[in-house]
DNA sequence: AGTGCGGCCTGTCCGC
DNA sequence: TGCGGACAGGCCGCAC
């Protein structure tokens, strides 16, 4: 992975929402610059008439999305793979991949910058939970919804392997490729393992695992957030002592036996072919 | 319905 | 040194 890749996950979207937080929410757009329209999908070309004069009430997320509203409508963004948003003084010239600037009243821009393009940007009218990118995501794996249980229950008849089932945003948000690795690591399950063939107490250790590590990560993207404009908000898992993910060849922490990746899902799985069952 | 896979896109790295 | 190709990743949309 090169260094200084910014990998927007669940906590670095979770940071990202803090970092931007202070300096978005109760500000006024003043305007909306779009450099580059094609995005995942293409910018609203409405954007730039309907943002302007309206004040930002609301900085949320929701899984990977983030979602600023405005009153009766939201701006949803993702930020896909390689998106960053940050707030940047009005004298900052924009650079590569700067597609999008909103103005907002004050002087500072929030600015995204997305080298990609696999990100996305939405303006919808409503509740943004009910955008149809979004009615149909799985619960928060902080909250209280995403339980031992539940995951057990989705899991029955599934034949698929459990790591394309923990990433499936529709069985739970926010499990990339990192987390996913690292949390079958932690419980020690092999990712090849069909979902639907693990027993409801080794679904409450990866469930542990899964909670901890993205709660690890958030707190230590956190710690990068004491001055974020301008700021560069190092993305949690740089920070993290990361077991398995990008460790191949390397040996386990655990038992020590080599490490190794197998495509499982289109995906690069890195796991311990000794501890990992 | 569940599953697997191609496609989107650019920066980086590897081998020749 | 230059260049082609593989790879990385989330997630949609399609085919089976």
């Amino acid at each position: 992975m090169p260094a200084g890749f910014f990998m927007p996950e669940l906590p670095e979207v979770e940071t990202t929402r803090r970092g931007i937080e202070p300096a978005v929410a109760g500000r006024r757009v003043e305007k909306v610059i779009v450099r580059e329209q094609r995005l995942r999908w293409p910018i609203p070309r409405e954007l730039p008439h309907e943002l302007p004069g309206r004040v930002f009430d609301q900085v949320g997320r929701r899984g990977k999305y983030l979602l600023l509203g405005t009153g009766d409508r939201s701006l949803i963004i993702h930020l896909g793979m390689s998106g960053r948003l940050s707030v940047v003084t009005e004298d900052l010239a924009p650079t590569r991949h700067d597609h999008l600037d909103i103005l907002l009243a004050g002087g500072n821009r929030l600015r995204l910058n997305d080298p990609r393009r696999f990100g996305s940007v939405f303006w919808w009218a409503g509740d943004p939970l009910n955008h149809p990118r979004l009615a149909g995501l799985g619960p928060e794996p902080l909250s209280g919804h995403f339980t031992p249980q539940y995951l057990y229950t989705m899991a029955r008849g599934r034949r698929a392997p459990v790591k394309a089932f923990l990433m499936d945003a529709r069985v739970v948000v926010g499990a990339g490729n990192i987390y996913a690795t690292e949390a079958l690591f932690m419980a020690g399950i092999h990712p090849r393992r069909p979902a639907g063939r693990i027993a409801l107490t080794r679904y409450a250790e990866l469930h542990a695992a899964l909670r901890a590590v993205l709660k690890d990560a958030i707190t230590r993207g956190g710690t990068t957030l004491r001055d974020y404009v301008g700021a560069d908000g190092r993305p949690g898992f740089f920070q993290l002592d990361l077991r398995a993910y990008g460790r191949t060849g390397e040996p386990c922490k655990r038992c020590g036996h080599t490490l190794r990746t197998e495509r499982i899902g289109q995906r690069a799985s890195v796991f311990c072919p000794r501890c990992q069952r």
